[in-house]
Order: C-alpha cells, then sequence, then structure tokens
RNA sequence: GUCCCCAUGGUCAAGUGGUCAAGACGCCACCCUCUCACGGUGGAAUCAGGGGUUCGACUCCCCUUGGGGAUACCA
C-alpha cells in the first residue's frame, strides 16, 4: 500500500535515492578538511550576524584544506524578496568572503549543485517519496482550523501544542481515503511519521556540538512538515538533504536551530544518513530601548544592517577584525603580538568560541578599525575613501578623483614612526577629518581660546604672517611662534604659566591655538606647519589674511 | 505552559579545584606635549543568589533568579 501511495503522491518522480548517491560522491579531500556552507534566505536583508557565521564557515573550511559554499536558502516563497540574492553576493564579496562553490551573479559554479533550494524540489520529492513508501512519512490534510481546534484542545489539556500521535488526525489515513480527498482537490503537507515519544517516556538523545561539546535533549515526537502543500521542503528536510548530498561536514549555525536539532536527527537517521558535526554559535545581541539583551533582528536594527557599516564606510577589514575579536577570545592577543601578520595566519579555532551571545559594541568596532586602518598604507585609504564616496558621498568626488598627489600626504599626515596617530575610522569620519584641506569645506568652527583677547588675536596673526617663511623647517617655524608669544606676554612653555599664572596672559599653547584656528578651523588637529605643508604657501595667507 | 541554551567589571572576556580573579574597549587621573591624536603610568569596576561535594570552590552537582531561543505549510 505504501508503494502505491507513493506513486499515488509522487507519480513524475523516477530516480531512485541510491542513483543521488552517486550523482554526488563523497568529496575527495584531504584529511581533516572540512566543509561548510552558508545558508542565507534571500529575505533581502544582511546583518552582521550573518557575517559572523559566514567567518566561522569560511575560516574552518579554508583553514582545513576544505570547502565552502553558498547555498540559497529560498524554501519560503512568502518572503521571498527580488534581488536579494545579488544583495547578499554583493555584501559578502564586499566584505571579502570567498566561496569554493556554490551561487554566483553567474549562475551555479561548482558539482553539488544546483545551489538554490528552489531549484532542487526533484531532490527533496525523491526523498520525500521514499520516506512515505516505506511508511514513515505520510499526506496530511488537515485545515487551519482542525490545526487550530487540535491547538485549543491541547492547551485546555495543558499537552504539548503540535500535530502527533493522537492529534495527527490524518496519520492512519487508508489510501482510499487518501484518493478521495486527493479527487477533491484537497491540498495537503507531506508530513513525517515520527515514532518518538514525549515526557517521560521519551528517548534521550546527545550530540556532540563542535562549540559547545556535549548537547543532551529529549527525541524529537512531532510530526512535523517535510514538504509544504506546494511540494516546497520546510528548512528542516532541505537541510538534512542537502547538507547531506552537498556533503557538508561542519553544520555552523546560530543557536535559535538548537531547539530544532532533534528533528534534523530523527530525519538524519530514518534517511539513514551520517550526521554532520554541528556548530551552534551564539546570537550576536543588542541593547533595545527598554534595556533587554535582545537577538539582533531583521526589522528593528537596521543600523546593524551590512548596509550601516558600508554607508559609513567601515573598511571590510575593520569589520573583519572586529568580528574576529568577538568570535575567538585569544585573537586580540595574537593580533598584538602580530601586527602585521594577515589575519588569515591565525589559528582559529571553534574550541575559543563563546557560548554566549556577546552584544554588538560599537565603541570596540571603533577601537579596532582604527588600529586596522593604521596598518593601511594612505595611498590604498585614499583609493577606499573615492570608492566609499562615489556611492556614498558622490558630491566630494571631484574633488577627490585624480588628485592623488595631494590626498596621499594627507591621510597620511603624522602617521609615521614608531607613534603613528591614529585619526581614522571610517570613511565618512575621514572626509569630515580632513575636510579643511578643502576651501569649499573649511570654515571656522571654533571659538579663540579664552586667553586671548581681540587685539592680541590680530598681533598674533599680523606677527605671524610678517615673520612666515615657508621653507622654515618645523622647529625654525616654531621657534618664532615662541618668539612672538613672548613678545605679547604669553609663556614660552606651558609650565611657566602654570607655576606663575599671575605672570603672563597665557602660554604659547594658547597662541598656537589661534594660528591653528585661522588655517584649519578648529582647536584641535595635526601638526600645524605639516598642515601649512601641505596647503601650500599662498593657500596659508590667504587663510591668515582674512583675520586682519 | 513545555523544552533547550546561556550566566566573571558598563561592554568583550581569560580562567577549567588552591591566582593578590589576566587582558582589551570605555571611563577617570597623571606623564609626554604648542592643541588633538598616539604612546606611557596608575585608578575605579566583576565571579547573580542559596544550598551541597571538598581540607579548599569562579571552577563540580542541585535549586532559585535573570537573560536568550524554540514551540509555523519562516528560516
Amino acid at each position: 500500500m505504501n508503494k502505491e501511495l507513493g506513486e499515488l503522491l509522487f507519480p513524475h518522480i523516477e530516480k531512485k535515492p541510491a542513483e543521488y548517491e552517486s550523482i554526488f560522491p563523497a568529496r575527495e579531500l584531504g584529511e581533516g578538511a572540512m566543509v561548510t556552507r552558508l545558508g542565507p534566505s534571500p529575505t533581502g536583508f544582511i546583518h552582521l550576524g550573518n557575517l559572523y557565521g559566514a567567518f566561522v564557515d569560511e575560516r574552518l573550511a579554508h583553514q582545513s584544506g576544505g570547502k565552502f559554499y553558498l547555498r540559497i536558502e529560498d524554501t519560503d516563497d512568502k518572503r521571498f524578496v527580488e534581488g536579494a540574492v545579488f544583495t547578499i553576493i554583493d555584501a559578502l564579496e564586499f566584505f571579502d568572503i570567498k566561496f569554493d562553490e556554490g551561487a554566483t551573479k553567474d549562475g551555479d559554479m561548482g558539482d553539488y549543485g544546483p545551489y538554490s533550494q528552489s531549484e532542487r524540489g526533484e531532490i527533496y520529492q525523491c526523498f520525500a517519496k521514499e520516506l512515505v513508501e516505506r511508511g514513515i512519512a505520510y499526506p496530511c490534510f488537515m485545515t487551519e482550523d482542525e490545526i487550530a481546534a487540535v491547538r485549543a484542545e491541547q492547551e485546555a489539556n495543558k499537552e504539548n501544542p503540535g500535530i502527533y500521535g493522537k492529534y495527527a488526525l490524518n496519520r492512519e489515513l487508508t489510501l482510499e481515503e487518501i484518493k478521495e480527498k486527493i479527487n477533491e482537490g484537497m491540498p495537503y503537507v507531506i508530513r513525517l511519521k515520527s515514532d518518538g515519544k514525549q515526557g517521560e517516556e521519551a528517548k534521550i538523545i546527545s550530540v556532540e556540538d563542535g562549540i559547545r561539546g556535549t548537547l543532551t535533549m529529549p527525541e524529537n515526537f512531532q510530526d512535523v512538515v517535510i514538504l509544504k502543500a506546494t511540494g516546497i521542503p520546510t528548512y528542516h528536510f532541505a537541510h538534512v538533504i542537502d547538507d547531506h548530498f552537498m556533503r557538508t561536514t561542519h553544520v555552523v549555525r546560530g543557536e535559535e536551530w538548537l531547539s530544532s536539532l532533534p528533528i534534523h536527527v530523527e530525519l538524519f537517521e530514518k534517511l539513514g544518513f551520517e550526521l554532520p558535526v554541528y556548530c551552534h554559535t551564539a546570537q550576536l545581541m543588542k541593547i533595545d530601548e527598554e534595556g533587554n539583551k535582545r537577538k539582533l533582528s531583521k526589522r528593528k536594527d537596521p543600523e546593524l544592517s551590512l548596509d550601516f557599516y558600508k554607508e559609513m564606510g567601515y573598511h571590510p577589514e575593520a569589520v573583519r577584525e572586529y568580528l574576529l575579536t568577538i568570535l575567538n577570545s585569544n585573537y586580540e592577543e595574537w593580533r598584538m603580538e602580530n601586527k602585521e601578520l594577515p589575519c588569515e595566519e591565525f589559528k582559529f579555532t571553534m574550541e575559543k568560541m563563546s557560548n554566549s551571545g556577546a552584544l554588538f559594541d560599537l565603541n570596540k568596532l571603533n577601537d579596532v578599525s582604527k588600529d586596522t586602518l593604521v596598518r593601511i598604507p594612505a595611498k590604498d585609504l585614499y583609493e577606499f575613501l573615492i570608492k566609499w564616496a562615489r556611492t556614498y558621498k558622490p558630491e566630494i568626488v571631484s574633488i577627490l578623483e585624480g588628485r592623488e598627489d595631494y590626498l596621499v600626504p594627507i591621510l597620511d599626515l603624522g602617521r609615521e614612526g614608531q607613534k603613528p596617530r591614529k585619526d581614522f575610522v571610517c570613511a565618512s569620519q575621514m572626509f569630515e577629518f580632513i575636510s579643511y584641506f578643502f576651501d569649499d569645506y573649511f570654515n571656522i568652527t571654533d571659538e579663540m581660546p579664552a586667553e586671548t583677547s581681540a587685539e592680541d588675536i590680530k598681533a598674533i596673526i599680523g606677527g605671524y604672517l610678517e615673520t612666515y617663511d615657508h621653507s622654515d623647517d618645523q622647529s625654525q617655524w616654531f621657534d618664532k611662534i615662541r618668539e612672538l608669544g613672548t613678545s605679547l606676554g604669553y609663556a614660552a612653555k606651558p609650565k611657566d604659566f602654570k607655576k606663575n599664572p599671575d605672570e603672563y596672559k597665557g602660554h604659547v599653547g594658547h597662541v598656537s591655538t589661534v594660528i591653528r584656528i585661522a588655517i584649519v578651523g578648529k582647536s584641535q588637529s595635526p601638526d600645524v606647519w605639516e598642515i601649512q605643508q601641505i596647503l601650500g604657501e599662498q593657500r596659508t595667507r590667504d587663510r591668515l589674511n582674512k583675520f586682519i
């Protein structure tokens, strides 16, 4: 009867399960090589958490000489967003996550495809058919109302909700009944006929998790849906079939999957497939408006969308560094000892991964980013800045493009030597920081120091202009400021002023601040002499003249 | 409700029965210093609570509490 039911339900499926074993043979890889995958669903949104997981997959595979592939998990037609696949591929490319096979913009690449679940219907149905034929899956015609009624009854009886045991109304339908319902055109799903027990009788299963160690939980007892009414598989079924036939060795996924692990274990067992190693990562969290810790959500946290980082102009390398520091607790230490090595040299381990959800920390990202950018040559920063501006601040492209000779020294200001400045965090901030080098963006934003009177300000700038010699070296230049200040009643050294504040109007720092504001517009900046050298004599004088 | 996961400073965390309980970010002070940044020194700040086990618990067990997740024809 089951055989007949299989044919009735899946008349078009001709391949036998065993055939797929030879179509997708075991991979020939070295000892210990891991095969991992990223399985995003194309909802049009990809956030830091996705990248976090992708990184683990990527490191694990490439570190072990294995393979890392991209599989599109588009089994939810309701949530599908047009163009989302490209968005995902773009984002991963931007952050330099490299795949060996899987979905690409030009179609699939690799021998284990198709890599989009929507194109694998025949494979899923083949195995659904097999399960039906073996009597461990069945068509279920229960309507939404029936399911709701069952649920209400279960709630009233304080029983676990779900379709199982006696509540699985269509579990024991006869072939005739099924035929009849199908002829009536009733829609149906295919459910697993679980033989698990619940409560006291439940068997306890235990699974070795790559990150969390031994996991123990009660077996599954629900008749879960494996094929929806549309013939499309649910995640559970697709996961088991795909990861088996794509020969995935390590399934890295978020901890929200932990509770459906028993379903997957049962499915793997029933299908006779070997269980992959599961690695359940902790979720990235954030603090919400009420002050509660909560998982990064797709809807509510647009600022944690990958687009946020692209818009702000965080360098992909900085984001990678940040991710690595929260991914492996010993990464930071390693980085301090190996400042110049590429992060790929770091030996990533699952043991060093945290089991508890980390809160996203923008401060930390910024700090990591500063350290990362200081290692990047100014010329590369220049190119990065232009690339960012092209999409996110097009109005400044014209003042940046083709001006490498002007920009590179600006971006390199104070970065040489043992204690380089770490002024840059991200592209948007970089432009802000150097904007005074562009006449259209230059303006005076800070107040002159309180220690300097209006007459003194004129005297300082006038005197400065009088003795200004663009070819002075840095110490000659500063000596002049010191002399100028002294002649106007300002201490030559801040310490002198602090010791005898009554004897002076202020100190040389105040004098130089006046000059700094005239030239830079702000009371804080890198070395003024170096800025003047980049600005050139004429523009320096022009800015000063405006004050007289 | 049921099931699962998690629990060291504000944040990220080291720690795996005996430590004055690392380090990083942030914060504060000081030093360097013409400003800022960088760098340096120092500081405040943590084992959620209660029971066990043990000569001895941050570490092992139990309970409570708290946080997170699942409980879908979403992934």
